[in-house]
DNA sequence: ACCTGAACACCGTTCAAGT
DNA sequence: ACCTGAACACCGTTCAAGT
């Protein structure tokens, strides 16, 4: 556990290094790996050298998650239907927390207002006007994607998705018959689900949905 | 930071006890304030004595999950139609996460298989199954809902959603025309979101979703 | 069986130096 | 300005006792 590399003794320190070197650890040990002084260990320096450019753990995992997000593909007002990118826009962010999913409940959880996160909206917002939405709709159209988008991605890597593993399928077929019918008839289907397919079936509903409140001209007041 | 009150030497302690004040503390103080020591000393007893009871810190956020999941309502097979009991069901999650926000991320990101998530989903199929979905589509429909109801909780409770502070009203303001102008025009309207309309938005577009794929009959093939 | 007490290998952060 | 070094107040967990 001495210095990764022969890195010099001085200058050789950045913000930017130090968030690179975080999040390789955070990768690939996960965020409780991710100490000050395990973090300057790996730079071959003292863990109190990491306070020159970052204030506090706090700020470190901030700007991890900055540097993350700004990986998300936002679709520019190209040719594509407003569908295509909606579609095109939840498809980025998952495939970014596919890429980095030890780091997805921080990402998720964090209520930041930095330029990449309104460049974000302003991609959804656009979207969704062109769908033909007011105002209002627009915001809770929003939100219903955002919120689908990274509830989704985040069941999928917490394991509450997805195939079974043998001793979840075990417990799955030992649940009693009385009080589990609907679970117990679904058994081959829950444990054979295709996350992709599951996935573009919710947004597609959204999709859907998004036109249906646009036809309908106002509010949907359907009960 | 002595004993809480006057709990006896012995014999006072249990699972039940531990996992109790663990919450208040967490709800009280937030997750990061939970420690194995500072837990104890609540109790009035040594850090090592709450390892007879529960064999890890691990195992003790488990356990403090399990019992607010136990929590959440489930709708029995009333006289409610299928669309009352799924609003039930996700407002009732909605609520839980309400009266312990501090722990929703955990709560959302545990993939426990414990017999209550079970109750959980055998209350999502079945309602889903009188929809008229078939299997294939009730799985698929079931994950859409829990991705949204926990999305959405996440967010709000995060502050991502909702009504904003000052100072993000002030960087709602000051962001430029060229580069966000739908969000600039949208920007009264999303500070002055209801955080309720919203997520009941979210349940109506959802439930007409499920709605139109089970009269279309087959699989959404709308595009 | 249930709790104490000491110990080990860690934490984040502050503060006073050194160069 | 940038890094060292020591220190403070914490962690989770193990292990050998005590009763």
């Amino acid at each position: 556990m001495k210095k990764a590399g022969g890195e010099g003794k001085r200058g050789m320190l950045s913000r930017c290094l130090i968030l690179e070197t975080a999040l390789r650890l955070v990768d690939a040990e996960g965020v409780e790996s991710l100490s000050m002084r395990r973090l300057a260990s790996e730079l071959g320096v003292f863990p109190t050298a990491l306070y020159h450019y970052v204030p506090s753990k706090a700020a470190l995992m901030r700007g991890i998650v900055e540097v993350v997000l700004a990986k998300v593909e936002l679709p520019g007002r190209d040719g594509r239907t407003w569908q295509e990118r909606l579609r095109a826009l939840a498809r980025s962010f998952r495939g970014v927390a596919h890429a980095h999913p030890r780091l997805l409940p921080q990402l998720v959880a964090y209520p930041e207002a930095t330029p990449e996160e309104y460049g974000f909206y302003e991609a959804l917002y656009e979207a969704l006007e062109e769908a033909g939405l007011d105002a209002a709709e627009i915001v809770r159209a929003s939100t219903l994607m955002f919120s689908y988008v990274t509830g989704f991605t985040l069941a999928e890597i917490s394991g509450t998705l997805g195939p079974l593993t043998k001793a979840e399928r075990e417990d799955l077929v030992s649940l009693p018959h009385e009080k589990f019918p609907v679970t117990r008839r679904l058994t081959p289907h829950i444990s054979g689900v295709d996350l992709d397919e599951n996935f573009e079936f919710g947004i597609n509903v959204l999709l859907s949905g998004f036109a249906a409140t646009a036809e309908r001209g106002v509010g949907s007041p359907q009960q």
